[in-house]
DNA sequence: GTCTATATCTGGATAGAC
DNA sequence: GTCTATCCAGATATAGAC
């Protein structure tokens, strides 16, 4: 790809990332990109095409990779806590991204269209299985979703108010986020326990 | 207080919570009010202005009153069961306020100065008495803190996935949601089981 | 393909009549 | 206190030279 291209695409990434569509300027991403405004149009025709190439990248990577889940042969439980695990460490390399996603789809659900519907389906039949089994506690599995998916981005949302609580710095938080990808197994599993 | 006045905030309100700082107009905020452009600047200067006014308000509501905590006289368990369970029931009534408060302080840290440090302090303190009694089990209490949060705040911070998702439309999300602030209970006592 | 200059429009804010 | 008309900064987008 064009290395200007390239550049373009850095730049916006980061800016739209940290302020949203609203927040963020032409401008702004010009100058971080080390080039001139002119050539974003000339690339990418609008700050809205713009935009929506960075979204659809960004989405795709909010949602775990399939493999991640069917790889792991082992029953539900510890699926989840792998993915739990592996999706906090993921997120804390990505930590905008849960601001970024849900901001934006909820100023415009039609964002949220090209959602991987076989993922949820997959890991009920799984869950499923497992409550016949008596592996499981027996409970509506779109609450239990619920939990995992805001145990998984909670820290990440509320970082800010994390921080001034605890009286940390930022480096106190990344210690307590690397510790929750551990801790957050135990939280699971009580869940999760018949 | 002036009727005017009072209709502008209520505008203000809702328009500032479901678009945020950046995303709203005044225009339409003097649209929904019913008044000009003009009246805004006189009864509140800036839009900067009307919107830390704003958010003021809603940031105190975002925090649980103390009382939900300390006028219920049970162990520790059963105060964070009931907190969560109303928190759920509040929330219900006011699905835009984590986002808008969550990405007002992302974006924007210095609005979460005015914090009720107290409420953690408090927290903390009477699930410290109650591990040293046998009756939670041990861990990092700021990870078991991130935990319900995430809890409660996830499905209205990811309410469009989850619509989507489920295949839902908002009346079975809104079913859901009341289920959830009952259902919430046994899995935080699960977390906190010895 | 990259730049400068400029067109065009939007939105916050103000002036001034009533 | 409320309105209309207007100003002006800032932002997206385009024109056109190189």
């Amino acid at each position: 790809m064009n290395p200007t291209e390239e550049k373009i695409l850095d730049a916006a990434e980061e800016i739209f990332m940290k302020k949203g569509y609203d927040g963020s300027r032409m401008q702004a991403i010009a100058d971080l990109a080390g080039i001139n405004k002119a050539m974003l149009h000339y690339y990418f025709r609008s700050k809205d095409k713009l935009f929506e190439r960075i979204f659809e990248t960004k989405f795709q990577g909010f949602f775990p990779t399939v493999e991640t889940l069917i790889n792991n042969e082992n029953n539900f439980t510890d699926k989840v806590c792998t993915f739990a695990e592996q999706y906090t460490r993921f997120l804390i390399k990505n930590p905008y991204l849960p601001h970024f996603i849900l901001n934006t789809i909820q100023k415009n659900p039609e964002f949220a269209k090209k959602l991987p519907h076989h993922i949820p389906q997959m890991l009920i039949m799984s869950y499923m299985e497992d409550c016949q089994n008596g592996l499981c506690k027996v409970m509506n599995p779109a609450q239990l979703f619920i939990s995992i998916f805001g145990m998984c981005i909670a820290p990440f949302m509320g970082k800010p108010l994390f921080v001034s609580l605890l009286g940390a710095n930022d480096e106190d938080f990344n210690e307590l986020v690397e510790m929750r990808a551990v801790d957050i197994e135990e939280q699971i599993r009580a869940i999760l326990k018949p």
